[in-house]
This record gives C-alpha cells, structure tokens and sequence, in this order.
DNA sequence: GTCTATATTGGGATAGAC
DNA sequence: GTCTATCCCAATATAGAC
C-alpha cells in the first residue's frame, strides 16, 4: 500500500490537534472543516476519511484534550499529593494568558459553546468535568477532610474563574479575579 | 407620520428581547439577523433601521439583559440587605433550567461566547461582571467584613456554576453542583 | 421604517478520479 | 487516503420601492 503503517492514525492526530487549537481560538461555529485541513495541510475531501461529521471531531477533539490535561496526568514522585495539587492549581488560574498551552481545559474555553452541540459533545464535556472534580477529591482526601461539596464548588470556580478572566478586558479585574481565586482555593482545599 | 409616536423605540425593544432570546438559544453565530426579525414579525430590511450590524445587537442585548437582573434591582423594603443577598443567590443558582427567564444572566449563559467578539461586546460582559461584583460586596459589607477576593471568587463560583450547570447532562451531578454552590457561597458570604 | 429583491460570500457534505 | 470539482443551502448586507 502507498501509505506507510499507522499514517491514518498520525493524520488523525494531526487533525485533532489543529482542530482544537481553531475551536479554542474561534468557537465551533465559525471554525471551517477548510481551515482545520488546510491547517493540516490537507484538503476538505480528505476529512471525512478520519471523521463522520463537523460535531463528531467536536466531541472526539474536547475528550482528547482533557485526557491531555496535567489533572489527568501522573504525579511527579518527589511531589507529596498536597504539593501537587497546589501547583497543578496555580497553574491552571494562569492559564487563559491567551491560550498559549497545546491544549487548554475544554471545560473553561468552551463551556457555553458546548450546550447546543448534539448529546455525544455534552457528554464528552459532562465526562471531563467529572474527572477534574475526581482528581481534585482524591488528591485533597490524602491530606484532609474536605467535603465533596467544598471540591465540587471549588472547580466550578476554577473553570468559572478561568472563563471569566479570559473574557475581561480590564487587565486589573483580571489579575485580581485569578489572585483571588487562587487564594479561596487555597483556603477551602486546606493547602494554606 | 404614519408610524406612532416612540414605534422606532418600540421596536428597538422588540428587536433586543428577541434577540437575546436567541442568543441565550443558540449563540451568536448560530443566530441569524432574518430569524430574530421574524421573530419580531418584521423582515431583516428592517433590522438596519435600527443596528448598524450583529455585533452592536450583541452588545446591546448584554448590556440590557446586565441592567434587567434581579441583582441591578432595588431591594424589597421588607427584607434586610443579608436575606436580600440570601435570596438572589437562590434565585440565581436555580436559573439553569432551560433559560426560563426572560433575561437570563449573559455572564454566565454567554461566558465563551463573547471573548472573540469586537471591544464593544467584551466590555459590556465586563462592565456586567464588575456590577454583579460590586452589588454582592456592598450587600454583604452591610452585615460582615468578607474580603473582596472573598467577593469577587464567590462571583465567578456563581457564574461558573450556572454555565457548567446547564452544560452538563447527568442530572444528579448538576443538581449536586447548584447545591454545592448555594452551600459554599452561604458560607462564604456568612449567610449562615 | 419597513418592504422585496438581490449581490456576494462561504460552509458542510458528496462524487469520483488517482 | 487524498485529491479536485460540485451540489446545495444559508447568511450578511445593500438597493430601491412605498
């Protein structure tokens, strides 16, 4: 065959990761199938060899991306879980500096562009919305007590926090919100 | 003159409910500038009469939808500033279910919606984001001294919520959310 | 201020060659 | 698997009549 081994599977990959740079950058509507190929220097015909249909990459791009998040990823083993779970929450409150990490959290860039998409797209999002709640639990259970509802609360503010400051054009407020957050998390998940 | 006195006022106002009804459906790009004039029973010829394109409609009907919220409304004389606060915090976290309202909260509705739009309609979404704040804070400062930070991660709990609340489609994790919320804001804001 | 008609543009998806 | 070519539809915005 003309392909080499696997080459349908690199293309996938390839198509997922300039779709969802466009998706964070542009929304879902006003991002092109022509664009993310031509991104990939592809063309538009060659798309429907790898996915169904514009929504199907939506959902297969927002469950990539959170299987990409450091949440998601392993521990370093020199790190105790509460040290972890404070840098992986400072470093998350600074992530809307313009989306310049590979995959930012799909819960915070495209929560409102998610209700409208068809149901395998919400529970792409309901998925990794439960996970990143999961993770934060059981991180904050290895050193205190905290209550399901405190972690609960508190990633919504994250991800409200992060969605929020991305939107702001008052530098100031910005910074403030991000400060702020980051200070109420510490709080409330006992990692003072 | 064969149109009523105020019709063109009128008509702007017709125009902005309907479109913000539209956008709280669907999004911005998902909107088209002929269905929200049909909604209106005119014709998009019309629509340029009174906006000069999508855009400035958009902003338009965020500031407006920021101005008809229950939070920029005056207290009830017979409540105190703490059961005030008590109740709009409720109120707000029960507004998920299906945009029930006539003017749902945009920052919370429109949150990624907005980012990538023109300047005018950034800063209306932050305009509304600095008044909720300022509303909240001068309600609680009547009764306790939480701190700003305290306010302003409070606020982006709300918003987040409200926004990952109506995103999610497992019904006992959104309900245990809202609860979450309205719980940890008591809390924070010393409404207990 | 509102109508109908139209100019212009662009996107999703498919067909069929290679 | 990837290409080019094409079908079909919808959207913004403008022109000009009433």
């Amino acid at each position: 065959m003309p392909y080499p081994k696997h080459h349908a599977a690199k293309t996938r990959e390839k198509i997922l990761a300039c779709a969802y740079k466009l998706f964070i950058a542009r929304g879902f509507d006003a991002t092109s199938i022509d664009r993310i190929m031509r991104d990939c220097q592809l063309t538009r015909g060659a798309f429907y060899a790898h996915f169904q249909s514009k929504s199907q990459l939506y959902g297969a791009a927002i469950a990539q991306a959170a299987m990409q998040s450091r949440l998601a990823g392993d521990r370093p083993t020199h790190l105790s879980e509460k040290a972890w779970l404070l840098e992986l929450l400072t470093s998350y409150l600074c992530k809307d500096t313009s989306a310049k990490t590979d995959w930012p959290c799909p819960l915070a860039f495209l929560a409102t562009d998610v209700v409208r998409r068809e149901p395998e797209v919400r529970a792409a999002y309901t998925a990794s919305f439960a996970a990143m709640n999961t993770h934060i639990r059981e991180l904050a259970q290895t050193y205190s007590n905290c209550s399901e509802a405190t972690v609960l609360s508190v990633t919504a503010m994250l991800i409200g926090t992060v969605a929020i400051a991305r939107t702001l054009d008052n530098e100031r407020l910005r910074i403030s919100l991000l400060e702020s957050s980051v200070q109420t998390a510490v709080m409330q998940l006992g990692l003072a």
